[in-house]
Order: C-alpha cells, then structure tokens, then sequence
DNA sequence: TCCCTTAATTGAGCCAGATCATTTTAGTGC
DNA sequence: GCACTAAAATGATCTGGCTCAATTAAGGGA
C-alpha cells in the first residue's frame, strides 16, 4: 500500500461524455470573453460551437497548416510549440480550461503559426474563424474582452523576451514553476503540485535551454528542498524561497 | 563639397505647425484601425484627440508610471524600452507613423510596462484611455482592427521569443537589420538607408546582446559590403545577402 | 513481482558571447 | 580647419550553458 509508486497527477482521461453537448453551455460561459454576455446571447452563440476530444499526445493542429478554426479549451491541457529547424522546440504556452488558440489574425496568410499538442485528455469547443470574425461584429463586448486577452498575452510574451535576455537560466526556469504553479497548482501530499504532466524537456523547451541543463537545475532545486519531483511530475515545496530565487 | 562628412539621415525636426490641429485629420486616416470608418465617424473621434511633439530623446512615459492615455505615432519614430534591474535594457519595438502604443489592457493595474522614448523628433496624437475604451464598444469595427493589430504584435513577439532561444547573434542581428529595412528602409546613396538614428547599443538592445557583439557584428558584415554604416545609421547595400544570412 | 521503456541524471570538454579595458574615429560645433 | 565628445572598434580573458556520451532509475504493463 505504502510501497508503490505512482504519478501523484490526477487521472485526465474523460470518456466521450465528458464533452457532452449537455455541458457546452456552461462551459462557455466560464470562457472570460464570454462571461459579459446574457442567457440568450450566450444561447445563440452555443449553436455555432462543435466539441471535440483529443487523447493526451494527439496533435490539434500543425504550425503552418491553413488555419480555419479557433478553439477553446474546455478541459485538460494543451502546449503550444514552434518547431524549428534547428530540431529544437520553443514551447510558447501551456494553455488551461477557459483559454482560446488558433489564429486571430485575418491579416497576412491565414495559417496556424504553432503546433498545438495535447498534453493531457482533452475536451476542445471550435468555431469556425469566419463565423467568429463575425461574432466579433456582432457582440463588441466579446471583440473588447478578446482584445484584453491578447493584450495580456502580448504583455507575458514580452516579459519572457525580457527573461531571456536578462536572466540565467536558473532564475528562468524559477520564474516559470512559480507562473505554473499560479496556473496549474493545487495542494497535496507533494507539496503545491504542478497538475499537468510535465517533463524536464517541457520545461527546456519553456525557459530556451537544453533538458541537460534543465535537468541539473531541477536536481538542484530538489536538493534543496525547494521542489520535489518524478518523471512528469512537479511539486512545490517551498514557493517563496523559490520566488526569491527568481527576483535575486 | 565633397569632403565633409554629415550624419546621411533626413532632418527630422519639425516646427509647432507641423503638428498642427489641421492636419490631425489627416493624419488620423492613416492610422490603421481607422482606415475602414467614413468620413462623419473619423470626424467624431477626431475630438477625443489632442496633438502634443516632442524632441529627440524625450522621455514620453516611464514604465511602471500609472497609464492614463493611448498614443499614436503621427511623425517621427518612437522605441518601447523595458530597463531591467541588471541595467541591461531591453529594445521591445520602434515604432513608425500610425502605429499605437501605451497601456491596451484594463485588466489589472493600469500601469505602463515599458518606458517610451523618443528616437527623433515627433509628433504624437493621445486619447485618454476611458475614451477609447468607449469609442472600441462604439466601433466595432475598430475594435476588431485593433484587435487585429495586438494579434500581429503577439505574433511577431513570439517569433523573436524564438529567434532568441535558437539563433546565434550574427542571424538574430541579420533579421532585425532586414526588419528594420522593411519598416525604415529608404533607397539613398548609401543604399538601403535606415531612416533613423540607430546606435550599436539599440542593435544589441533589439538582439539580446551586448553593444561590443553588435559592434564586432556590425564591423563583420561592413567588411564583406553588405552594409555601410557610421555613427547612429546603417544603410543596406545588400540585403539579399542579409537574407540569406538570417535564415541559413 | 519483475521487466521494459523512456525520462532523468551526471560527467567532461568546449565555445559563443559576456565583460573589462583601451584605443580609434565619426561627426558636430566653433 | 581644428578641437572636442561620445560612439564605435578592438583586444584579451573568462565563463555559463551547450553538446556529446554514458549511466541510472521511475513507474507503467502484464
């Protein structure tokens, strides 16, 4: 009973009912461009939404495939990721329920300009660009919402260029367990635990570094006893001590 | 005649007039998220802005300062500066006539988070935030264009997110040059000129690395006629070459 | 319970680029 | 034309993190 290890993640898989039609309503309108909107409004918009379910490794889409939809993640986790031709993988989010992706942009060459891959069992709502562009139309309160958003991401993406031309890769990668954990965190037995599956490359691939090097810091920081960790998983033992290291 | 030597940039400086209230008008068409209105509506916004200039090194707005209004670049060019605690600043954009910048976003605090400098002379037309958070719920039109242009701008933050975590310096600085001749760019006798001041530390500043790199860079790609340049301009004389280097 | 796969760890050598310290030069003002 | 100043170039040294190469071990499957 004490003996056996296992991932101490909890279990993502859904069967098909999870992404029922019955639960569409009420999981749009925890999507934060929608929640302005009233009953019939968010009604209307529901008919235009299709579901999906992905298992945990399928790709959604393809970096430079034509881009036709945009999607919202309604459970589980999905990891955006530019391959490059290096063979190297930036890994530019990981995204939670309530967060969209795909392309907003009619401007230029409408294609997808990451990879979006499952990371754990998913349940994804789409809609077609066009049919959104006009929405967007439609609702300026969903237009002005979506807009922040962007804006947001715009800000973190900017603050990671300020970390990647500033910081070592050890405060990095410190900076990026505490965001993570403000995303993903949850209590347990292992201390603030990371609730996505999440391995040492994962985490390279974040912070602009090799998975060797990525490696050694984490061992260092679990040394330390400010982290534990297994294979794909991430517990926080000590997030001052770890913020600290990130801001020093 | 032929010997002395003057900076080959145009003359940026401009009188009061040349930010005139008659002008604005004028000036307002150009700017991207206004072209789709007619005449009337332009007419209307108009009044929501006033006109201000400022001199060469001019600091507009300090980051981390409490954001109060939206500006837009009429003339002149203007850089998004983060400074860092290690003293090492980091170039975000340089921003051309017709391109917005300040504090998008409501949610949060409102602060500024970056500082703008003034790289010539210009002029600025600005609109107090509130306002235009009214007029994007007005003009849907404009909201969805304003929310093309954010999308455009996270897009093209996380390309350099990826130049940074898998170029070398040489390339990363290859690609800003022919960004910059895409936005700046001028045909002269020097060839593809750059129109604006850009130092080897603003170079470093946009590539991620030191003033000295940038430097020695900078030397290189003179020494095999690829660009000529002095003291705060770089004219391209080959930016096939430039290409090819950026992307090999 | 053992086995197997793949993630993670660890070691050693190396290099791009940072840093520090000068020297040189472009371009402006007089 | 001359002198002055800040930018740019250049030299020398040092190191964080990458790369290559094994080795170790976590944890799921049967």
């Amino acid at each position: 009973m004490a003996g056996r290890k296992t991932t101490p993640l909890k279990d993502f898989s859904l069967g098909t009912h999870r992404c029922s039609v019955d639960l569409r309503l009420e999981k749009l309108r925890l999507v934060p461009f929608f929640t302005d909107l009233d009953e019939d409004e968010l009604t209307a918009i529901n008919q235009q939404f299709s579901a999906a379910h992905h298992h945990a490794d399928e790709t959604i889409y393809y970096q430079d495939e034509r881009a036709t939809m945009l999607r919202v993640v309604v459970h589980g986790a999905v990891k955006l990721v530019r391959h490059t031709m290096e063979g190297k993988d930036v890994l530019l989010d990981m995204l939670q329920p309530g967060e969209y992706f795909g392309n907003l942009s009619t401007s230029g060459k409408a294609v997808y300009s990451e990879t979006a891959r499952v990371q754990t069992d998913v349940c994804i709502l789409s809609i077609r660009m066009s049919d959104f562009r006009s929405l967007l139309n439609d609702y300026p309160k969903v237009a002005v919402a979506v807009l922040d958003i962007t804006a947001d991401r715009l800000q973190s993406s900017r603050k990671k260029i300020r970390h990647l031309t500033t910081l070592t890769v050890k405060k990095r990668i410190a900076h990026i367990l505490v965001m993570l954990s403000e995303k993903f965190g949850e209590q347990s037995t292992h201390g603030l635990l990371l609730q996505l599956p999440l391995s040492r490359k994962d985490l390279a691939d974040m912070a602009g570094t090799s998975s060797e090097t990525a490696s050694r810091i984490m061992s260092d920081f679990q040394d330390r006893d400010i982290i534990k960790t297994g294979r794909q998983w991430v517990g926080i033992s000590d997030i001052d001590r770890l913020a600290d290291i990130a801001k020093e």
